[in-house]
DNA sequence: GATGAATGAGGCTTCATTCAT
DNA sequence: TATGAATGAAGCCTCATTCAT
């Protein structure tokens, strides 16, 4: 997944005072972010949340989007290790499939607002798009892959279209997850990963164990 | 489902002169809305696109966002009649669910850019939130039902918990459509019901004819 | 001479009213770079000068550089028609030069403090740069001819060069204007065109009448 | 000739180390000024020619102002010695007029970019309007008294009004070199002595020789 | 002394909304 | 009713100067 900010070129502290400083802003960014969203956030309201001037900003950032920039590939980089952190409990296709639902899941709502702010800049800028695309492709590669994998097998017969499958029941755990920790519908995390799983594993034939 | 300008209060004109620029606003509010966003539209550009002059906008709106929810309201209107137009071609669940998924897809893409622009306006305005919340409450609520009657039919299991399903294949539903006819993801409309249709019939236990 | 504004493309108003309120900006412009100079005039000082709210000035042109181009474009006009309203009292050519020493003074003096914000700004602005640069063209250009029909009719001797005297009893002119007008030096206009046009004879050869 | 800086009181380093750090400044200073003018240089530009951190700007000078007013004592020394530096070749009026002419082409020539500079920043500050006030009027003031001589000597007729001749020779000595080495219009050096020179001459009604 | 980070005042521009004709 | 001009609040960015290490 290529990261949004590699092309920025951020001012680089050399100083330890300096990074504390940079870090401080990249936190108080996201909380500022977290708290009203991408659209009204305002630099100020960085500086603020960061605990220093105005003009201190542009000293690391030449602009909100660049700090965002960096907000989000942190934000990525921590729900990949969170839903990978799962612990494998069995080898059966539904064990997977389980175990991957329930860390999107968690990743998921560990980051819950600032996936509805990376939601919310995807509908309009064209990079963040771009990284919701690569993030989303992952996911669906992955699917997909498996999803051949468990036909060469003999596991899901040849009328379900790997693609299409990939795709549609990836958008199903997405889609979801934003349903329940964005929006805020009722859910309980183990019953949803439970009938996510159980939808996801019969819709392809698949025993759930 | 309630209507998003309810609550507005709109200029109404009396004469037929007034009611032509008023509806020469609301198309030019869409196109325009369409061209460049939500975010990006000024009203200078609404005019622009109506034929009229930049202060007429203020005789019948009194704000960008009482003209969006109108446009808005016509976009569910025109969504809901194109989704029920399609013909009842059998009373098996699986004919039931394709038609309702070729009707969505269908109705989705024929107002993609407005779908695209009210997913935008819904990530950071609380009475779109509102707006796009009744619609999907209208789909679950509907599927809800359906899964209910199903197993109340011997149809479905009782494994299946109706409101899980009917929110994470609404999800599906919603996102695949999102996935291809915004995001632009490669698709052909009939495989793209053929799948979704075979997906949500298997993981409830329906068969696919 | 070439019109500094050409390029530029200023909201034309459309009513009296608007036509009225871009003329008071000129206006304020020109009183407010004269109070200031270039340099120290603020979009907010125009607008006051001009009694018009601060956007109002983003009505008519889009920035400080704009407004002045069309300022510059009337100073030289107003410089060209005041410098060449001078009355032909004579043939020789020693009343041809006081005659143009004489408009160019005057000229000069009723323009002053445009022509030294015009001189400020030609030090670091390209665009002004040309502009004078094409002023000083229009006069040496003229010069020039003048001193080799003498030459041809004898009047002047080979050994000036008509470039260089053109160019340098130019710059003569031009920078004794300034040092009078602009620097505040003491100075008579009679005495100074007297004297000034003795000069430029007898440098010529030319008979002073 | 007054200094500029002799009210300033910049540091004055006591190590060698301080003296070379002061004298980078200086230095990197005029560097930048040439390169960029007076306006767009920026303190931190100066910081990165010097080769010297940012704050370390501060530790010798307060100001940009303060800085640039070393540098332009630094160049009208440079200005002077050059000019004076020319070899007298003869002691007729031409050879001493030809002789400052060329001292004044050939200093200007070599501080071709900082004499610009100059000229811009003596546009908007008061100070250096009074350094080149200073400059002026000393060459004014020699010319002056170099023509009330000729005229004692018979050499010069009393038409001729020395203050008026000596301030409008010497504008087009200045101005003339200006345009040359400044704005860039084409010119030969011996060529333009010769030419001035003969002007000069001339219009005073001196021999040539 | 030298360094590089921190500060915040100042000026610019946009554009939703109001107003005069 | 239609028009298009006028308004000014809000947010952005720069950079001279000060400060902590």
């Amino acid at each position: 997944m290529a990261s949004l900010s590699e092309v920025a070129t951020p001012h680089i502290p050399t100083t330890s005072r300096g990074r504390r400083t940079r870090a401080q802003l990249v936190a108080g960014a996201r909380a500022a972010f977290e708290k009203n969203g991408y659209l009204e956030t305002r630099v100020v309201d960085i500086a603020a949340e960061a605990d220093v001037a105005y003009g201190t900003f542009y000293t690391y950032f030449t602009s909100r989007e660049e700090i965002f920039a960096e907000v989000v590939d942190d934000l990525l980089a921590d729900f990949q290790a969170i839903a990978h952190a799962e612990p494998r409990v069995g080898r059966t296709p539904a064990a997977r499939i389980e175990r991957s639902n329930r860390g999107y899941l968690r990743a998921y709502r560990k980051n819950a607002r600032m996936m509805a702010v990376l939601e919310q800049t995807a509908t309009f800028s064209e990079a963040l798009m771009e990284v919701r695309r690569n993030a989303r492709g992952y996911w669906v590669e992955r699917s997909q892959r498996a999803i051949k994998q468990w036909q060469a097998e003999g596991l899901v017969d040849e009328s379900v279209d790997p693609y299409y499958a990939a795709t549609c029941l990836g958008a199903m755990v997405n889609r979801s997850a934003y349903v329940w920790l964005v929006l805020g519908e009722p859910y309980d995390e183990d019953a949803a990963v439970e009938q996510l799983t159980r939808l996801y594993c019969r819709s392809l034939g698949l025993p759930t164990d």
